[in-house]
DNA sequence: GCTCGGATACTCGGTTTCGAGTATCCGAGG
DNA sequence: CCTCGGATACTCGAAACCGAGTATCCGAGC
């Protein structure tokens, strides 16, 4: 069952969805998308888009249906999708709803780091990003009020929901972050904000992790290397 | 100030943060970053790792300090960052921390492609996701609980807290969609299900879009294809 | 009837990513 | 003393990604 797919590209799988509500050429397919906005969950660039396509009858999951010219336009092929494409969208899809898998954020990837900056910097950052987070979330729900106001249905949009749930979930955090670093709540503050205010001094790092517990007291035991016996 | 960082990937980033630290060779940046758990955040692997570092090198983020051979083990080139690095670190540093930035989740591809199976399905599989969340919730509370153990300050694990709160988010959310869809709340649900329900029967997709409304009533006039006045 | 801008429809090749594969070393166990 | 497995330390080529650039068409306005 957990078989990697053929074509990995999420867009791929956008690309199977367009095409089984009827025959289109990839031009066709990318308007499709950004009309109804879905370049903004699934990311959508041309370059990606002919390739896939490609991938995709390559795999017999799509076929060129014909190649029609209109005007003196270049050719456009338009592509139709195959039973077996249609089983690997209810199937790829089933998987991305049914099972979590770890996605690797932007903002996760900071925090991981944020020891590197000195506590009072952060927490200004973050701070700094609820500002824009909210501003984000006015957009969201701006946008919403317009699909509500010309009767499209809920379904259609679920996804900004989603977000709109997410970056609120995002902006909790954030804030409750930023208080606990300024109160020194977060458990290692002060040791944090000690070894910045070292190296300030010019003290090398090296030098403070080669002896923790001398320039930073007991608690920053932890700290030092693994020594042996573990 | 929006510069395109000349290295992107997240990886460059947490090599940086590692020399910053002192000097180490790849393959220690690895093991440092691996034992720390910081692999959980951002994505690690060989093959990124070695030409990240080259890429770094060749912009002057960071520089080969020594090489060294240890018994007659292959040779180990030893890097360490450079001013440029350190200015670099710090900076995208704060700006990861200050700025969101669009991240593309796989839900939120799934969501956005939700009305392509039929609603009790994804209700299903939503729920099937639910289950899963809550595992993969008290792993990372079990994880938390040792790491409160030995005496981690939370600062160092505080990624953890933050996913934590995301998929709690997630958890919560996906609930209650699947409820809403169970009790056909979420606005659409009952069009949704009838278009299934054609084509199960046989009606291809493309008659029901040419004409909604015959199909599916009133309600379903928005889903007409943008007709010549908009 | 000509021009200009925006929409249409892709192409191209440099950069990035990826992860299985390779080769060596060391220590434990027989 | 030998061997075997796991850790060490990377390599390499195939695949994926990307987005600026190209070329054409059409309609509005002068």
């Amino acid at each position: 069952m957990a078989t990697r797919r053929r074509v990995s590209n999420p867009l791929a799988l956008a690309v199977l969805g367009c095409l089984a509500e009827r025959p289109m050429h990839p031009y066709e397919i990318s308007t499709t998308l950004r009309s109804r906005g879905k370049e903004q969950s699934i990311k959508l660039n041309y370059g990606s888009l002919y390739s896939v396509v490609e991938s995709l009858v390559k795999h017999g999951l799509i076929r060129a249906q014909a190649t029609v010219r209109e005007g003196r336009r270049p050719e456009r092929t338009v592509y139709e999708i195959t039973e077996a494409g249609t089983a690997e969208f209810e199937e790829w899809l089933a998987e991305l709803l049914s099972t979590p898998v770890r996605d690797f954020t932007s903002l996760e990837a900071g925090l991981s780091l944020m020891p590197g900056l000195p506590p009072d910097e952060v927490a200004r950052l973050l701070e700094d990003r609820a500002v824009k987070l909210r501003i984000e979330l006015g957009a969201i729900e701006a946008g919403e009020a317009v699909s509500a106001e010309i009767g499209l249905p809920e379904l259609l949009t679920i996804e900004g929901r989603y977000r709109h749930a997410i970056l609120t979930a995002e902006l909790d955090f954030v804030l409750d972050l930023a208080k606990r670093i300024r109160t020194a709540k977060l458990g290692g503050t002060k040791l944090w904000r000690r070894i910045h205010e070292l190296r300030a001094e010019g003290v090398p790092f090296e030098e403070i992790t080669a002896d923790p517990v001398g320039y930073l007291g007991e608690e920053a035991r932890v700290l030092a290397p693994p020594s042996a016996g573990q």
